[in-house]
DNA sequence: ACACGAACGCACTAACTGGTTACTTATTAG
DNA sequence: CTAATAAGTAACCAGTTAGTGCGTTCGTGT
């Protein structure tokens, strides 16, 4: 039983700045960009404040680093869905479902991202990451589109834009004003049964949008 | 040309709370409420800054006086659609347009929501305001669907408030989100051709989720 | 062993920021 | 006409806030 019990002080550069990255995703997706503390993130993430500007240079290029994480994870995990593999109906449904969920498993996507397009998409707007992210993934969903009308079941001339706008939105805005649809409709809409009923809608919306038969 | 041309002091009560009102609207809608600066909602009301604690009682409650108007004026609106005399296939559709008109001209509505449910709806919940003003509309819709439903316009078993939500989210949505999703898609979807394609696939999304033969 | 760059931390600051105090000026009831 | 009241202003304050200067400690290549 030496004095020294201490937390032995372990350098690593890449902890430090996962952690800060982690600590400043919740802290920005909490309260935006401008109600954001720099020093609230440098406590959450015990790192030292000095230690953000040192890996990332400062506010505005931490949140443009938190941005550009979180929509390399989505669609990363859209990636794993393997779409383009499976009927075009399905694809569509599974990936309105996918969609539904992963943003009530994030929510913290929904809150950045209406962060980035308060301050009119300044943060994103020369990233080169954000671009060669999101490429494939429309890409992708103009392929099940075609294939859906090649084989009959999808109606011509969709727009494929139009409908991954939709697809987005549906759940989107459900999820991020849950709090004034709440006061709004006096019903608690994140209820087990609401949010099942949600979904289940969604994927009626968008079925009956893109199929050609109904 | 006496010496004494400054501008003769007139003091107005209800001008300068409205003015005030204006300015907090412009300011919070484009910066949050966390970004919002209470000395810039006083510049540029040409109020000062005392005024402001005097009419509202501080930014919170400023914040909060602006949402209700904000809701109050959309739904005011919206009455004037008199949508209770028209036939429900097309009462639903100048709804649909209606909706997106009033948000693609009134964009500080969005960007106001947006922050109410970052702040999860912190300032609207005690307020009879926002409930008294919003519940007659809920009802109106589902007035429509009953109507549809009973004339065979409209299928069955249609949630009106799932209806409401999708006819907002599908319009919301491509609007609140236009910064991130030019960059996205590669495209200007504040465009003239754009905005136009995108109201005729909301009527359509709409009309094909509620219409009983397609 | 040792030197050197990278990681880290303390303490500070200049500019803000929401809110207030103390005071002046216009309006109006009687 | 005047006293009371409400509208309006300037200056200020205490607490923040993003950002830094500078010194210390650790890990690693040689």
């Amino acid at each position: 039983m030496s004095g020294r019990e201490q937390r032995v002080q372990v350098r690593d550069a890449e902890l430090t700045r996962k952690r800060i990255l982690a600590a400043a995703k919740v802290e920005f997706a909490k309260k935006g960009l401008g109600g954001a503390r720099v020093d609230e993130i440098a406590a959450r993430s015990k790192a030292n404040k000095r230690m953000i500007y040192h890996y990332f240079g400062g506010k505005e290029l931490l949140f443009t680093a938190v941005l550009e994480e979180a929509y390399t994870d989505i669609r990363m995990a859209e990636r794993e869905l393997a779409l383009d593999i499976l009927e075009p109906v399905d694809a569509i449904e599974r990936l309105v479902r996918f969609t539904w969920n992963y943003y009530l498993a994030n929510p913290e996507f929904l809150t950045l991202v209406n962060s980035e397009n308060l301050h009119k998409g300044r943060h994103l707007k020369s990233s080169k990451t954000i671009r060669a992210v999101n490429q494939p993934f429309v890409a992708m969903v103009k392929g099940i589109l075609d294939r859906g009308v090649a084989s009959g079941a999808f109606r011509k001339g969709i727009d494929p834009v139009q409908l991954n706008i939709t697809i987005a939105a549906i759940g989107y805005y459900y999820l991020t004003n849950r709090f004034t649809g709440a006061i709004i409709f006096d019903r608690d809409l994140m209820a087990r049964t609401m949010l099942a009923e949600r979904v289940v809608f969604n994927v009626e919306t968008i079925l009956r949008l893109v199929k050609a038969r109904p």
